[in-house]
DNA sequence: TGTACATCAGTGAACGCGCGTTCACTGATGTAC
DNA sequence: TGTACATCAGTGAACGCGCGTTCACTGATGTAC
């Protein structure tokens, strides 16, 4: 039951946006009264914060199943992307109207999947200035990497960067408003980042 | 009356969020009685539909504003971005519940902003597959810009792609988050679209 | 096998809220003669 | 200068809607003796 509220909550949010996810319409879909869902979640933010961990949860499973070079592991993201824009917009988006986040767990979750894809990025960019080089560092401690050099941990959140850039231009659809298929322009991302002299 | 609208519209999109956009907290605000905003606006998506052609024109001015040279006509395009994220938001985010945008108007307006963004690149990027030239070219030509070679044309819309993805992490904070200071890295995909070898 | 009780999923009514929008109207201001 | 009229910004009540959430409840199922 909870996980047939989890889906009917998904394909809500898939079809009319994060605005028509209401526990009311889900309970309506399910042929139960509104005040049912209550017995399985503590209120629409509790359901709402479940779906994001899960989410977090599926992305990680997309990319650790992947082949462990970059280009895979990209192509694996972009793909979980596309293929569920909503779930996207959950993670990476800006929240839902009157929605606060403040679960530890959500801090966690993301840290997993987001590790997971920068730690397969190992060329290094060109140097970063000294400033950026020690904000760089202090960043990768406190994630637990302390091992990683700055130039490298620079190119990890440059390749995040332009993939989100990417994804969210793709999942609005300005790619194919512009009659471009997005596919080359990842692949060039990936190559700009696999090699130093990007 | 008609400007004054739009200010207090303006600061409960930069307060609230989308959501909080209403024609009834517009005019509770100014003091005035919800139907009598009705007198300057056919009604919500009306209004909606204009903060967005404004916010449209006012970004062209700001780019024109610019010198015409990619690095300050993109710190341009930033400065405009992280001064006012909701305004960003409004033209390249998901658009607000329930509005659906069918103006004519709107399309042209994007167009300026954009062109004028896309036409200060100049360097080539690496050759394009065929396939993808043939996408770039007849995109420029649909936009009126037939000279622009399609290695050209990629490269602006890779800078516009990378802009975009620094621009809405910045936004929604999550380079303060991780305590970094985006301003090296815009430099960075700067330099990086200007020579050729990216 | 039969009775007494506890558990607990789900109900329906109600709460207060804010929304966009319509409608008939008031009342001040400006114009014409 | 004074009167008759038109214009029109703004009002207040009302419409129907959907929301999240609470509350006391029903009624079926399971358990204990």
């Amino acid at each position: 039951m909870l996980a047939e509220i989890k889906d009917v909550a998904l394909r809500q949010l898939a079809e009319g946006g994060p605005q028509a996810l209401s526990v009311s319409a889900i309970a309506k879909q399910l042929g139960v009264s509104g005040p049912a869902l209550y017995r399985y979640y503590a209120g629409r933010d509790a359901l709402l914060t479940e779906l994001i961990l899960d989410a977090y949860a599926d992305l990680t499973t997309a990319l650790t199943a992947a082949e462990p070079d970059l280009a895979s592991t990209v192509a694996a993201f972009r793909a979980w992307a596309t293929a569920q824009p909503h779930r996207y917009r959950l993670l990476f988006a800006a929240p839902l109207p009157g929605y606060d986040a403040h679960d530890d767990r959500l801090v966690a979750a993301s840290l997993g999947a987001m590790v997971l894809l920068l730690t397969r990025v190992d060329a290094a960019s060109p140097e970063p200035s000294p400033t950026l080089a020690g904000e760089l560092a202090a960043w990768a401690q406190s994630r637990g990497l302390a091992e990683t050099p700055p130039a490298v941990a620079l190119n990890a959140i440059t390749l995040w960067s332009r993939l989100h850039g990417l994804i969210s231009l793709e999942i609005e659809g300005n790619f194919a408003a512009m009659g471009i298929d997005a596919g080359e322009l990842f692949a060039r991302e990936v190559r700009s980042i696999g090699s130093p002299a990007h």
